[in-house]
DNA sequence: GGTCATTTTGTTACATTATAACGTGACGTG
DNA sequence: CACGTCACGTTATAATGTAACAAAATGACC
């Protein structure tokens, strides 16, 4: 399994470029949550797969309701509840991330390494980049143990516009 | 107008002591209030206030529900949205704050001041304290800036153990 | 005071997001 | 092949949040 696909923007955990190529994507991201499934002794079921793809294949965050839409397409239409399990699963796994800010799903570009994302959140165009930023985690468990506060996690959704919606702006 | 008894705790931001004079506390919310509505020409209607009055009465985030059972517990029952109208005034105003994690809202202890907050919030005993801390504001904007991306506003809810609810454990 | 524009509120209905409870089936293990 | 566990299906409902439009309150101005 390589992430040479993912990894070949010029700064680390920026937006995904436009016009990458989204096929692979979806499907490195999918094989390698069957592997780390393995690994885990976990069952990456059909339901479950289905979900994780189309999380990936909307490549913005996407709702539970527009999954259960997309799943009906594909011919059956199971209960919400069936996608609120299966992202609950996908995210027990960190495959997936929950944005609290929109109430949306994204698929996680780190499924490997257990992490604490960041994300910048595109307001015009609705892409986001996940970020692993060190000094944004430092300054947090900083002032939390200045106020001697056990950090267990944090949410950090940073609003604002991408740099593609930027230049757009300027034309 | 004094905020002597909203600042006295030792270190800045922290949540709030146990035990602290919180009619007054409330009080002094609604007043300050007042005086920011008039000096801004904003209007603090009566139900604006009984939201806010209920928000800081609370002194743990509150949902929009909730605050609707108290309203009708005093007599009247408005539709959802009147509170939710309140609580969008109150908001843009700088009185109150919403958690996204939670969806929950909570009197701003500093709504003299445009800023934006980060919060502390106990997992135990659901207390929240507010912090305006500028490491953690530089990092984002830095990080940010690293991509391109133009920040507008952000969410940063950390989660854990509070130091009251942590003494309680070891007890 | 009367008129007007604007803001606020009331009313009704509805949309969106998420979970509870309970039964059934699939799967692996001994 | 019996058992326990995990996953899924089914039904119903809870919790959170808005849209659309009418009526009333407010403040500014004449």
């Amino acid at each position: 399994m390589t992430k040479s696909t993912r990894s070949d923007t010029k700064s680390d955990a920026a937006f995904p470029r436009r016009g990458h190529d989204h096929h692979r994507c979806v499907a490195d991201a999918l094989s390698q949550a069957e592997a780390l499934c393995a690994q885990r002794g976990a069952r990456l079921t059909e339901i479950r797969k289905q979900v994780l793809a189309l999380v990936w294949e909307s490549h913005a965050p996407i709702g539970a309701y527009q999954i259960l839409e997309k799943l009906a397409e594909s011919g059956k239409r199971p209960a919400p509840i069936a996608v609120y399990r299966a992202l609950d699963f996908l995210m027990e796994q960190g495959f997936v991330h929950r944005l609290a800010s929109r109430n949306a799903f994204l698929g996680c570009g780190h499924p490997d390494t257990n992490h604490q994302a960041q994300f910048l959140i595109c307001d015009s165009c609705g892409s986001v980049a996940e970020l692993a930023d060190s000094r944004i985690v430092d300054a947090i468990a900083d002032r939390a143990g200045r106020s001697g506060f056990a950090v267990a996690g944090h949410v950090v959704e940073i609003q604002g516009t991408c740099p593609d919606c930027r230049k757009a702006a300027h034309a």
